[in-house]
DNA sequence: GGATGTTATGTTATATTATAACAATTGTCA
DNA sequence: TGACAATTGTTATAATATAACATAACATCC
């Protein structure tokens, strides 16, 4: 996944990459991805900006998908878990994730303009939070990381944008 | 401020601290530390525990104070926009901060044993985040590190810990 | 001091986000 | 096919946060 977020791209490839992905990961673990959950993965992903469970609750009873709060927290725990998906703390909603073959823990550019998020993956960063954990003798064990700004399309077009995925 | 909060210390000295240095700085800016803000400044300041609205909502009944929860809410958006706490977004709870005078955001080392949390201010973590921003060409606005592990105190005794202060 | 505008607080109601608890169904596999 | 585990359905409610409007406190200008 390039840091494409941001970008004009074509967003029904990250789609189907991120599709394609994640049912061969649940089938190499021997875990279930059930309709609801698909589904649930495939909502997300309709954009780069992160979705709330409620949104995502709305979606899903407009298609006829049983739905109520539980359905959905967990389709989204279950995503989680997998790493195919990611939370972000600060707006109570929820991103694709672009490298769920490899854990790692998130860290988010968030446009403040488009809505939109850029996953990174900074070696930069990482060092960074280990370097300061071990000065103080602290064990990391997960982080989450939210940068929030412009993105540089925002910041191009001084007027209002709609996101580009 | 030391980087105490994971261990031992007079915290009583803390607290002093952090009133004074509030006092100052309101005054100062011509903004004022009515006595609901202070006091609930003073409570959240009780510990190194992050501490939650509605824990303060209880706390601030129990003294007699009129309270409902935009009090609480007001007076922790005042004290956060004043630079004299900082939100915890992972687990919607707040905590003293230990700088008040100068700009910064929120880095946090959180322990998940005794649940208290040591703030950061990494100039290469700041670095890092800045470089990983500006090549995106993205212009930060604010960021918030939360970082969740075992602190020190508690990796070297396995049995339950009370929280030091 | 009293009129006036501004800031802060009181109060009621409700919006938003998330989970508990238990029942029913589906999948798995001996 | 029976038994267990995993998943989903359903109802209710907990936990977190804000809207909206009324009242009170403070500031300041005349």
């Amino acid at each position: 996944m390039l840091a494409t977020a941001f970008a004009p791209h074509d967003h029904s490839r990250c789609i189907h990459s991120a599709i394609n992905h994640a049912q061969s990961l649940c089938t190499q673990r021997g875990v279930r991805l059930t309709p609801v959950r698909q589904r649930v993965l495939e909502l997300v992903w309709r954009s780069h900006q992160p979705i709330g469970a409620y949104e995502l609750l709305a979606a899903l009873t407009k298609e006829g998908f049983n739905s109520a709060p539980p359905t959905v927290y967990r389709a989204l725990e279950f995503l989680c878990e997998q790493g195919l998906l990611h939370r972000l703390e600060s707006i109570n909603a929820y991103v694709g994730c672009c490298s769920p073959d490899k854990p790692h823990q998130g860290q988010f550019l968030l446009c403040q303009k488009c809505h939109q998020a850029q996953e990174l993956e900074s070696e930069n960063i990482n060092d960074a939070l280990n370097q300061s954990a071990s000065a103080h003798g602290f064990e990391i064990q997960r982080h989450n990381i939210e940068i929030v700004g412009t993105c540089k399309a925002c910041l191009a077009t001084p007027a209002a944008k709609e996101p580009s995925a």
